[in-house]
DNA sequence: GACACCGTTTGTCCTGGACAAACTAATCTT
DNA sequence: AAGATTAGTTTGTCCAGGACAAACGGTGTC
């Protein structure tokens, strides 16, 4: 009845929509309209997606994250796909050179994880928290997507880095904690995203200023985020979408937030989905990366302060 | 086209599969089968389920992850669905006395996240990294499950809950962290399982013993996992499975990647679901609780002694 | 540049049927 | 009494193919 494992090196439709992210009426449909997926059929008519076309799916996921449409892309032979991928890649090629630089995309392996982990904590020793985090986990972070997207990196890899990183962020963020510290920042993301890195960069970049962060994980409605904002005391609410989530469905999930909140509880959104996107979300604070945090809780004590 | 958001006070089914985590051909077939849940229709005919339904759908979720069967409980009232709570909640009263005992269990509110640090990690220094793990968190866990099911606790405090604990357990962890120790374990979870609080529990019991721990996080393929063991020079594996994970499932995974595996690396199986099924998982280490981790580990040191 | 229009693309939802895997319970074996 | 077989029932997942509203891309207008 749970029929999630593949039989042998084939992919039943759970599986691959667990893999890909892709909802298995996407994948139907798709087939039927663009003839791809061509998934086998088992004995008893259920689809068996071979593991190359599962990979193919998963590239083609990224390419629509990163702003393609399917119609281009589905139909699309894997030489077609390859010649998308370095126009898509090139205009962030200095990502990947910051990210290469200093050699710690050579890390993200696993079986050289000891030597990341350590790699990390000395950058993090030597470069202090705040930079560490825009200069170094941010651009790695990019960079460790594309070599994905190029092959050179593995899916489990990438959980790896984001596991390594979480360890290391976690903790200098608990060291450097401030609990009484002003402005209160609550910390979180819509449920329909589950990206948990930007939330942590962002509260390393705040704490360190003597901000009172606090983190609810991801994936929390609307409704808690207000009850949680209102009855904790915060002055700030802080959201965070990576480049993956819709742009139009950050807008309103903002506006409706924005509505729900009081006026004094200011809100901040980042990430790649809401950038550029200030001049439609009136009454909220975009915040365009990481270094503009600082700006931002700057202009918040401006305004604010007997808060201090 | 992406439709996630609840319009009024109502969410569409896609909002409740993400908010309950059961299926929509679920949610459907429930409907036509036991007359429950009765959603409203919008002008479109697409369901809409209004916010009572969707927290009883939770909570026969849970029962349904504590072993009882749809039949029982999905066209049964909400008395009948309490009486029911009490009968499953009873035989673990302990763990909830446990809980309460040291008054934890009520810093676990949205406004009392500051208190719960501190109390957490004033445990955490009295008691030494293994006892906190296995004498509180562990019981704490298990006690927040329970008093979100009798409505004591919300879903974003249980969020937080986990969300504070990954704080504390994953700083002790780094400072306990011993890279060139012996044995290497790889933790991970299979593909179906997202619960991280098990595998940071494990290590934390782990690590002050000497061994070199390394979590891939969760979700890791059958495949992966055997590469990762075997690239990166790994003595053991361990997989943790939390209550809602079938117990079939986990069981022919673990046989299936015991068979891909060589036979010189260790498989540890820990979890809900794996308990009391040590008879049906041959070469593989079941491992009944957090205590039993390090009766396990002395074990495999007894077996390889040349390995320290 | 901002905004409104319009045809096209695209993801999600619908119904109702089918079936194999998972479970329960009763029976048989050791 | 504990374990294995068997038979019957429950249950989650999958399928097909149609439908439609929201999102998008381009064009023209202020």
């Amino acid at each position: 009845m749970n029929a999630p494992t593949p039989p042998e090196a084939a992919f039943s439709i759970a599986a691959v929509e667990r893999d890909t992210g892709l909802a298995k009426d996407t994948l139907r449909v798709w087939e039927r309209r663009y003839g791809f997926p061509a998934p086998a059929r088992d004995a008893n008519g259920e689809r068996l997606y071979p593991p190359e076309q599962v990979d193919k799916l998963r590239l083609i996921r990224r390419l629509l994250d990163h702003g393609r449409r399917p119609a281009g892309i589905v139909g699309a032979s894997a030489e077609e796909l390859a010649a998308m991928l370095d126009s898509c890649l090139c205009p962030q090629a200095a990502a990947t050179a910051a990210g290469r630089e200093d050699g710690l995309l050579q890390l993200v392996r696993l079986h050289r994880s000891v030597e990341l982990n350590a790699a990390l904590r000395q950058a993090l020793m030597k470069q202090g928290l705040q930079r560490f985090v825009a200069d170094t986990v941010a651009p790695l972070a990019a960079a460790v997507g594309e070599a994905w997207m190029r092959g050179e990196v593995e899916v489990p890899e990438e959980h790896l880095f984001t596991e390594q990183v979480q360890n290391v962020l976690r903790s200098a963020i608990g060291a450097h904690a401030t609990p009484g510290g002003r402005p209160r920042v609550l910390l979180t993301t819509f449920p329909e995203e589950d990206h948990v890195l930007g939330l942590l960069m962002a509260e390393a970049m705040l704490v360190p200023e003597g901000a009172a962060c606090l983190s609810l994980g991801t994936r929390t409605p609307l409704a808690d985020i207000r009850s949680a904002a209102v009855g904790g005391g915060f002055d700030i609410v802080g959201l965070s979408f990576s480049i993956a989530y819709p742009a139009r469905q950050a807008i309103d999930g903002l506006l409706e937030l924005r509505a729900l909140m009081p006026d004094e509880i200011t809100i901040w959104a980042g990430g790649a989905a809401v950038r550029d996107k200030q001049k439609r979300l009136p009454g909220i604070e975009v915040v365009g990366g990481l270094d503009e945090t600082l700006a931002a809780l700057q202009a918040w004590r401006a305004v604010h302060p007997q808060s201090m």
